[in-house]
DNA sequence: TCCATAGTGGACCGATCGGTCCACTAACGA
DNA sequence: TCGTTAGTGGACCGATCGGTCCACTATGGA
């Protein structure tokens, strides 16, 4: 039995109703999209999104998991299999996701949204944040020579900066639009960290 | 003529609304949260909320209003008056909004939500962030003796660290549940700018 | 005492919500 | 060529949305 090709319309259709919900759903988060919403964006009727997902959780579950592949084979292209110290990657951090940012604006809407049942899409996000905390901070102790849970303090700190100016952007805020001063800021920390 | 008495009714009425709301909104954001939601965690019927506010616009805006003053008045009284140091006032920053965290909650979810009109509710936000970077910045000045510049540069990390530690938190992620990291990161980057 | 008014209770409105159903088309394998 | 199936179009469902309406109660001032 040979391999049954998926037809061509049908993965398309797949793709443009996955791009229209991450659009609305990182200007709305996910009470704020409606399911009528991304069909008249995607110009796909409802019956066809709910034919490609079961429902609605569904639906913002593979819409995370979509995003961050596209914007982490966008940051892997830039990272290009280096080590990176904790102030070259909170700049490429910061600057990849200002290119991609549909990705990040719904994760945080997801995180700061609760709901009676718990979202898988929520679930989904915090997971890739706990594995690129772990991430980080392995690399940080290659890259610096700190100990552990040196190492794992300085990618929280990473984290909370980027996540920090990744709001003040959304917010319409240009104070830190330069990555450069959260790269000073964090490698006084690591000095900091390292004479101690 | 004499002032007329406010019914005691009316204003415990006005406060229980904007508490539930404020409660609801925190958790599920502006379009998540339904005036029916309000009206059943108040024990108030719809008719009470509209009568004392004139649309969910309007309700909401009196939220982040309302519950900016209630984090205000707390904070100050930790603060005393004094001129405080980055570390100093991250650490009163971080404290008293993990006490008193619906604020900053809906106001994160408000910077994040983009509606068709803009929302009353996010536009005071802002003004309020802006407000606050202008005033961390002016007491940075005093308070390090750097220039005017680099105590902009000082505020808007200092917001960056705190709400993203805020996010973490809400994450439930307690890698930052400390303030104390976030004090040795700013007075690690105060000292840094101070030699140069 | 009696009227004016602040505020409550609840029925009701049209629009929209998430989701279902089914007829239908187009392309594929046999 | 023909039957099967992936996928589309659109009508339709009950529930809930933001908001309105109005009868009603309770209270304070005159």
């Amino acid at each position: 039995m040979v391999e049954r090709i998926t037809r061509a319309n049908g993965e398309a259709s797949r793709r443009r109703i996955l791009d229209a919900a991450a659009e609305i759903a990182g200007e709305r988060g996910y009470a704020g999209t409606s399911i009528s919403d991304v069909s008249s964006r995607s110009g796909l009727p409802k019956s066809s999104i709910y034919w490609h997902f079961s429902d609605k959780d569904a639906l913002f579950a593979a819409v995370i998991e979509d995003s961050y592949e596209r914007w982490l084979e966008e940051f892997n292209i830039r990272v290009s299999a280096r080590d990176l110290t904790p102030q070259e990657l909170v700049v490429l951090l910061h600057d990849s996701l200002a290119d991609f940012p549909a990705f990040l604006r719904f994760g945080h809407l997801v995180i700061l949204e609760w709901h009676d049942t718990e979202l898988s899409a929520r679930a989904k996000f915090l997971d890739i944040r706990r594995r690129s905390l772990q991430n980080m901070s392995a690399m940080f102790e290659r890259t610096t020579g700190v100990d552990a849970p040196a190492a794992a303090s300085l990618a929280a700190v990473a984290l909370a900066l980027v996540d920090g100016a990744f709001l003040a952007r959304a917010a319409g805020e240009n104070t830190l639009a330069d990555s450069s001063a959260l790269a000073a800021v964090l490698e006084a920390f690591v000095d900091r960290t390292r004479t101690i």
